[in-house]
DNA sequence: CCAGCATGAGACATTCTTGTCTCATGTGGA
DNA sequence: TCCACATGAGACAAGAATGTCTCATGCTGG
């Protein structure tokens, strides 16, 4: 019977994510296996993290996909896809610090296409006036993961509820700290 | 002669925040000294990072201080903060990073001390009315974090330009993506 | 000048992780 | 029932990083 490998993934992401440096041996015991199953479904440590990294891409592009991008206001297909993508969130936290260890090795493309599209969302809503153009589409996209990792660590630390998650994320992504549209209490001397 | 431990220090910071695994000989030889004196002034790699920690807790709080979090409009002094902290921030992405390690052991009281007084400085924005209430000061800070070391990685990666680091955090931090359609807002000249 | 001291270089043991191997077990399907 | 195969358990060696030690060297202050 061949061990359920997206089991084993899923619960070396949810350990990874907690402890980074987790052994292969911790992995295998989180999964219920053996580090020699863990090792004949995945050749080594490397081996694993590329597929938990497989996982993450595909996750990102069928919530992308899901949250229809190219449809309705901008700021609404943001709110869909940080939405789709809150269930992820952790496992993204992980690979966004792993990243830094691809420091000379070649990234994966499914990232760059993420990127593309994500970049494209923020670069229309600022064709149709919608977002602000001083704020450029890279720096936005980097943002975005910046705070889905954000979030997910002050959901594990307990400092954020987690139903609040996706109303945090998005609202300060596109609405910011500043109050808005209230009238300005300025209290000038 | 000492070695000029303020130097190794920051050799450290900059190689760790760009590789977070180097060896403490590859630290030494950042460095220009021998891991023999690498570890005279250093007792082991934990001993490191927590000295590494201690730097980054000074500058933290002495840009904090810098900035007179009490004075004046919270935007304006959330402004001065980012664009204090700005030099030291990759430092600050690497802690980001590692602090996910601490995960059992006690968190250093100087970060409970700059979250704290951080909080407060948005809970005074909210009080006075120019902060939404909606965003928690806990969020707030936390996503001040992430996106301070969004931006060095972005920086690093050259897909920010040094010189909009502090307009692109400020301006996401406090304005959000969205267009403020309504009123031109005031700007100090 | 000379003694003391910090440093650099390197050897060494230890520990940890990994990758590989073997073997017993037990379970499902022919 | 019986066989094939996946699994669990564990042994084993290799490699890497660390901590510790020794020794030679070169500089500096007295």
């Amino acid at each position: 019977m061949a061990v359920d490998r997206d089991h084993v993934l899923r619960s070396a992401a949810a350990l990874l994510t907690r402890k980074s440096t987790a052994t292969m041996d911790e992995v295998a015991k989180a999964a219920g296996i053996s580090r020699a199953t863990l090792h004949r479904q995945f050749a080594g440590r490397d081996a694993l993290v590329r597929a938990l990294e497989a996982l993450g891409i595909a996750e990102c592009e069928a919530a992308l996909e899901a949250a229809r991008p190219e449809e309705g206001p901008a700021g609404d297909a943001v709110r869909r896809l940080v939405a789709g993508i809150e269930p992820h969130a952790p496992l993204l936290a992980f690979l966004y610090s792993e990243n830094q260890l691809f420091e000379g090795e070649e990234r994966n493309e499914g990232w760059t296409r993420i990127d593309d599209r994500v970049a494209a969302l923020f670069r229309r809503g600022q064709a149709s006036g919608e977002f602000r153009i001083d704020l450029t589409p890279a720096w936005l996209t980097e943002a975005l993961y910046g705070l889905l990792a954000s979030a997910a660590w002050a959901v594990a630390e307990g400092s954020v509820a987690p139903k609040d998650f996706t109303h945090m994320v998005v609202e300060l992504l596109l609405g910011g700290a500043r109050r808005p549209d209230t009238a300005p209490q300025r209290k000038e001397p």
